[in-house]
RNA sequence: GGGCGUAUAGCUCAGUUGGUUAGAGCGCUACGUUGACAUCGUAGAGGUCACAGAUUCGAGUUCUGUUACGCCCA
């Protein structure tokens, strides 16, 4: 075995192998408990990030952990059209290379070039994926518009236009004027932004002044077709009813009266452009007023503007408006601000409202199984407190947009009539009569994602999966999409499933940059997790980024703290390798046969109740979604555990009698293998590489086909934490010294290599006892030659003052021939005293306490108790060896 | 404006239903190439648990308020 663990050779021998061997697959299977996954589908056009990393990661865990626990597992991958994303970057390519643009190919043949392109270079992200050891069931990968898909999305479509749900309406939508298309309220995304407050002049109809109205927007004002005053507000009353002289055109439009206007906020007066504008929309409807739509889908001026305006970008629109306001006169003050302005999730630039012919889909009814499911624990959110932005979004639902003024993605099934006006919607072409012509927009992707979970097995087709894996198990994703996809998942589930999608929803950390910035291409500051892959490899990735998630919070990540992973994945290999030096693999690595429990030494029962406690801790925090704490206590188990201590302490018996040495070749196997098993599901490459190096698994078995670790409850090894709880403290307290005696060398600058004798005054008798038996390893782990165990108080007449630590199982001399600095020790052990007095105080004063005594529970004041005589016994060994010294 | 979250060692974070002397990794200091591992070992330094109150025999942990930062919604 080579000194240091490669991870780039374990990496490419074993994916291709669990994946020919149909490891991945999953398929109904009546004598197992179904567990499925679906993957939260990646955008078809993306590349992989660390997001990606971290979900799949945990999902990877999930699958090959439940998979060893017996279950029949599934995991659904695929990837999302991601509709306007994707015709953007088609249309980038189109420029870029040189093509006739999309308008100019048209519908059908720009449809074309973007499979061509998705054939070509899509699914990028699906390859890298297996980079990642993602036990994933490749034969059913899906992609939202596969065909099957298709028909799921139309039949819902349908569906859901029959029972009234969906309809079309003007209505105000979000605009995106680089896309062209209208958004969802959920893309976009408001960002506080510095901008400007206009306070200027509409001049009264009648020549009796004007009114001072306040605006960010001064551009609009060619869309306005009223002025609103609050009715309350005194110094307007007197106007209401009369009209303005809206300049820079030639109309007149009325001051209403509307609660809409906030006396408070600027001059009280505010513009009403109802065409433009959610809350306006509103006064508009309620006062009658014209609807002027002024912008082109572009976002320039439209028309409406006037020859002078119309074709001006917004922005160019609004600073000529401000010149124009000021040449007039009219302008009064600007002020600096900032607000909040809603941008393209995509193309990251304002978007418009304004009014616009859309279809929607109204959520209410849908909404309400999804809330109860919620409510009463059929689905569980992890962390909980995810729930109560679901209940909030959720109890206000809107309307959702659903129409996309774009090519790529799923086209409305829904047919007009031009000759009566009719509207058909339905699976396919209506056989009328016509002329008939399908509408030309598309629908939102999330409107095929939402039915994912039962999609991607096939439905509408009831198929053997959907029976057994539906519902699926476990979502894991991030809270970012908590309202785009799933709380509509869920919605879907019900309504056209019947049932919930999935029983848990696990949400991600955000992952972020050393300094707390989210990672973005444009920082510069987004790893390829490709090139840390090469450079740490997969384990350590994986390792390292589950390890550093705290729960619900932030990662603060960088490439540097893969370090943590590469080189525990080194500790591991080493530990397997040292194994395998001392000789071949023994039967007993599953089960200890062969080995007469009672024989087992004080170390072996501690290990071997260590690792039965870590298995149960594993397993308790994967059912809790808690990866990191698992991960930590794995990581504890491995290093200090068993190489620290329980392998160093072994060598003893290792270069000892060969009885000794097989018992301790077993268990180190046992132990290893269980480990081995128990890090698989965390990481899967290495695990399975040492699994067949140490021999515990023939070419043709694998890890990912073994069981995995279940906490031994006194079946064929005796639960030793609860038969003999005194022996592991001896154990504890036996390494406590140890360190004591390691300190004394250090503090006394004994070289390294140097054989030293120790004098051991133990507390009791059967301390001797032990440690006498424990002698041997002893002297290896604090490197002594000879070591003198009793009762008796060390005799300083004899062998001169000696430095000494004291510890739980006694005090430890370091005799250096009178070879030592007095005034030192003493500070030292004075210190001791001191701090021991202080406890002892607060102790008995505890104790003294009659509240306490009679209040607190038994148990803890029987604690109180002994805890007080530790101190005292400690006090008086402390005062006794100062006394010697002085 | 409403809601949620976070504040513990230089940094990143653990700390389960209140109960001995608050832990880990990284970093730092000193020493070290002992027959698995320098991707390592041994030893060590380092914390008024943001602040102020309250409840309690007892508060890092529960409650109220304050401050700072972050996120979501309007």
């Amino acid at each position: 075995m080579p000194k240091a663990y490669e991870p780039g050779e374990a990496e490419k021998k074993w994916y291709p192998i669990w994946e020919d061997r149909g490891y991945f697959h999953g398929k109904p299977n009546p004598d197992k408990k179904p567990y499925s996954i679906v993957i939260p589908p990646p955008n078809v056009t993306g590349i992989l990030h660390l997001g990606h990393i971290l979900n799949n990661t945990l999902q990877d865990i999930l699958i090959r952990w439940r998979k060893m626990q017996g279950y029949e597992t599934c995991w659904f991958p695929g990837t999302d059209h991601a509709g306007i994303a994707t015709e953007g970057k088609g249309e980038r390519t189109l420029r870029e290379s040189g093509q006739p643009g999309r308008d100019e190919l048209g519908r059908e043949a720009f449809i074309q070039k973007v499979w061509d392109w998705r054939e070509q270079y899509g699914g990028t992200i699906i390859r890298q994926l297996r980079r990642l050891g993602t036990a994933c069931d490749w034969e059913r990968e899906r992609f939202t518009m596969d065909e099957g898909l298709s028909e799921a999305v139309k039949k819902v479509f349908v569906s859901l236009y029959e029972k009234g749900y969906i309809y079309r309406g003007q209505r105000m939508i979000n605009w995106c004027p680089v896309a062209k298309t209208a958004l969802s309220d959920e893309e976009v995304i408001y960002k506080e932004v510095p901008g400007k407050f206009y306070h200027y002049k509409y001049p009264l109809s009648d020549g009796s002044g004007a009114l001072v109205i306040a605006t960010t927007r001064p551009e609009t004002m060619f869309g306005d077709t009223a002025v609103a005053v609050h009715p309350d507000d005194e110094r307007y009353k007197a106007l209401i009813g009369k009209t303005i002289d809206l300049p820079l055109t030639d109309r007149k439009i009325p001051i209403i009266a509307d609660e809409h206007a906030d006396p408070e906020k600027g001059t009280g007066c505010v513009k009403i452009t109802p065409a433009h504008d959610p809350n306006d929309f509103e006064v508009g409807q309620r006062h009658g007023l014209d609807m002027l739509k002024i912008m082109n889908d572009d976002a320039s001026m439209s028309l409406a503007c006037g020859a002078d305006f119309a074709g001006l970008d917004r922005f160019e629109a609004r600073r000529k408006v401000v010149e124009k306001l000021e040449e007039l006169g009219l302008m009064v003050q600007i002020e600096e601000i900032t607000h909040s302005v809603g941008f393209s999730e995509r193309a990251d630039v304002p978007i418009e409202t304004m009014i616009s012919s859309q279809w929607f889909v109204n959520m209410k009814e849908l909404a309400k199984p999804a809330i109860e499911a919620v409510k009463n624990g059929d689905i569980k959110f992890y962390p909980e407190r995810w729930a109560k932005t679901y209940f909030h979004w959720m109890e206000n639902i809107q309307d959702w947009c659903i129409s996309r003024q774009i090519w790529w993605g799923h086209r409305i099934p829904a047919w007009y009539n031009d000759k009566t006006g009719e509207t058909y919607v339905g699976m396919d072409a209506p056989e009328s009569e016509g002329p008939w012509r399908q509408e030309v927009d598309v629908l939102d992707t999330w409107f095929s994602s939402w039915l994912w979970p039962f999609s991607v097995q096939g439905w509408p087709e009831n198929t053997d999966t959907l029976e057994y894996f539906y519902p699926t198990s476990d979502l894991v994703t991030g809270p970012d999409i908590i309202f785009f996809w799933v709380a509509r998942m869920i919605m879907a589930g019900y309504e056209f499933k019947g049932a919930l999608p999935f029983k848990n929803v696990y949400f991600t950390s955000i992952i972020r940059d050393e300094r707390g910035r989210k990672l973005s291409k444009s920082l510069g500051n987004s790893p390829d997790p490709l090139d840390v892959i090469d450079q740490y490899g997969t384990d350590a990735l994986r390792f390292s980024i589950i390890y550093i998630a705290p729960v619900g919070m932030d990662i603060r990540y960088s490439n540097e703290k893969c370090e943590l992973g590469r080189n525990f994945a080194n500790k591991l290999w080493n530990a397997c390798r040292f194994r395998m030096m001392q000789g071949e693999v023994t039967r007993s690595f599953r089960d200890l046969k062969g080995i007469d429990v009672e024989q087992l030494t004080p170390d072996e029962k501690w290990i071997i109740s260590w690792v039965n406690e870590t298995v149960k801790v594993v397993n308790e925090s994967l059912e809790g979604f808690k990866f990191h704490f698992a991960a930590h206590q794995l990581y504890e188990l491995v290093w200090n555990n068993v190489c620290d201590w329980y392998i160093e302490s072994a060598k003893d018996k290792l270069y000892g009698t060969e009885a000794e040495k097989q018992q301790t070749l077993a268990v180190l196997d046992f132990v290893l293998f269980k480990i081995l098993r128990l890090l698989h599901p965390f990481m899967p490459f290495v695990t399975e590489e040492l699994a067949h190096q140490m021999g515990f698994l023939t070419e043709d078995e694998s890890i990912m086909l073994e069981s995995f670790p279940a906490e031994l409850k006194n079946k064929n090894i005796p639960s030793i934490m609860e038969d003999d709880p005194d022996l592991l403290d001896m154990v504890e307290a036996k390494f406590q010294l140890v360190r004591a005696g390691r300190n004394l060398r250090a503090a006394y600058d004994i070289p390294p290599a140097a054989k030293v004798k120790f004098y051991i005054k133990a507390v009791s008798s059967s301390i001797v006892d032990f440690l006498k038996s424990e002698e041997s390893s002893m002297k290896r782990l604090m490197n002594a030659d000879e070591l003198e165990i009793s009762t008796v108080d060390f005799d300083s007449s004899t062998h001169g003052h000696a430095p000494s630590q004291l510890v739980n199982a006694g005090n430890i001399f370091l005799p250096l021939d009178g070879l030592i600095d007095i005034e030192e020790e003493l500070k030292k052990l004075n210190n001791q005293k001191k701090q021991l007095e202080g406890w002892i105080k607060g102790s008995r004063s505890k104790l003294e306490n009659e509240k306490f005594l009679s209040k607190a529970p038994e148990d803890v004041v029987a604690a109180a108790r002994e805890h007080l005589e530790e101190l005292e016994q400690k006090f008086e060994r402390v005062t006794k060896l100062i006394t010697a010294l002085q």
